[in-house]
DNA sequence: CATATGTCCTGAGAGC
DNA sequence: TGCTCTCAGGACATAT
């Protein structure tokens, strides 16, 4: 489940298509869900012929800049790799780009689940569909004022609150669990009880807990399903604390055991030895 | 407006 | 062994 850390790994490893051109570009998959595909006519037409001139990343989504000013992006939600080398298999295979070179370069995106995204934009389109009135500062930008101006009056649990978009770009399910593990703040507390001081450290441990993700390259879990551009899983797996390890001892408390919850339809994971409800 | 729930999708793993 | 069923959680549509 790519969230930032994994998002920005799959940024890194395809540095190598800036400064290329797109020789010809191709939907792979028929039945791909159209809704899926942004714009559904003329998308690969478009790309003939455009340079990539650089890379980007807005929360989740993987970004080419062309050199008319259109945007392509790719948002991997559950299973959606972006690659330059050969993919998983071929069946899942959605679309390739071929790229100008010598050693003749693709750009591919890769999905088994089929529920990720592809759009190309305009600038307004882009502004419109993901702007900042849309999402909200990334996730490795963020500090404790903003999330208190944006989520201080919300009687949500905070984590829930935390995997909100429009809130704070880029934390999803597995990380959420992490930084507030890190954080020593229940999951459960309503957003409306956590303290300045609390809100203060949720967004240190936000973005410690993603940048130390990204050194590793994000997490591959047991369906192995995430890879990076080189399809070499992440590390960061091995350095969970809650994250899918119910039943195991804290790490931290020594007395306290793993414990899965479910809150908005997605497990939590945490210590209710040290990370009690407090204010 | 804020918050909750339902939907999409595939394949791993559980249980019989 | 082989079948059926549940579950995983991104973003967004619809309901309350």
């Amino acid at each position: 489940m790519p969230e930032l850390p994994e998002v920005e790994t799959m940024r890194r490893g395809i540095a190598s298509v800036i400064g290329k051109t797109i020789q010809s570009a191709a939907l792979v998959k028929s039945n791909y869900r159209p809704i899926l595909v942004s714009p559904r006519q003329m998308l690969c037409r478009r790309l003939e012929g455009r340079v990539i001139v650089d890379t980007g990343r807005l929360g989740k989504r993987v970004l080419l800049h062309l050199d008319d000013e259109q945007i392509l992006a790719f948002e991997p939600r559950m299973t959606g790799l972006v690659l330059v080398t050969d993919p998983p298999n071929q069946e899942h295979l959605r679309f390739v780009a071929e790229l100008s070179g010598r050693k003749s370069p693709r750009l591919m995106f890769w999905d088994r689940r089929g529920l990720g995204t592809i759009h190309l934009l305009t600038p307004k389109a882009f502004d419109q569909k993901w702007g900042p009135h849309v999402l909200g500062p990334d996730a490795l930008r963020i500090d404790g004022t903003q999330l208190r101006q944006r989520l201080g009056k919300s009687r949500r649990p905070i984590k829930p609150a935390l995997l909100d978009q429009k809130a704070v770009a880029g934390i999803g399910n597995l990380y959420a669990a992490e930084i507030l593990f890190e954080a020593e703040v229940d999951p459960r507390l309503r957003c409306d009880r956590v303290t300045k001081k609390q809100w203060d450290r949720i967004a240190e441990w936000t973005i410690h807990v993603l940048q130390k993700a990204i050194q590793y390259e994000g997490s591959t879990l047991s369906d192995g399903t995430y890879r990076n551009a080189l399809n070499q899983s992440g590390q960061y797996q091995n350095h969970h604390r809650v994250y899918d390890r119910a039943g195991s001892n804290c790490s931290r408390c020594e007395t306290g055991v793993i414990t899965r919850i479910v809150q908005a339809q997605r497990a939590t994971f945490f210590c209710p030895g040290c990370q009690r409800k407090k204010s």
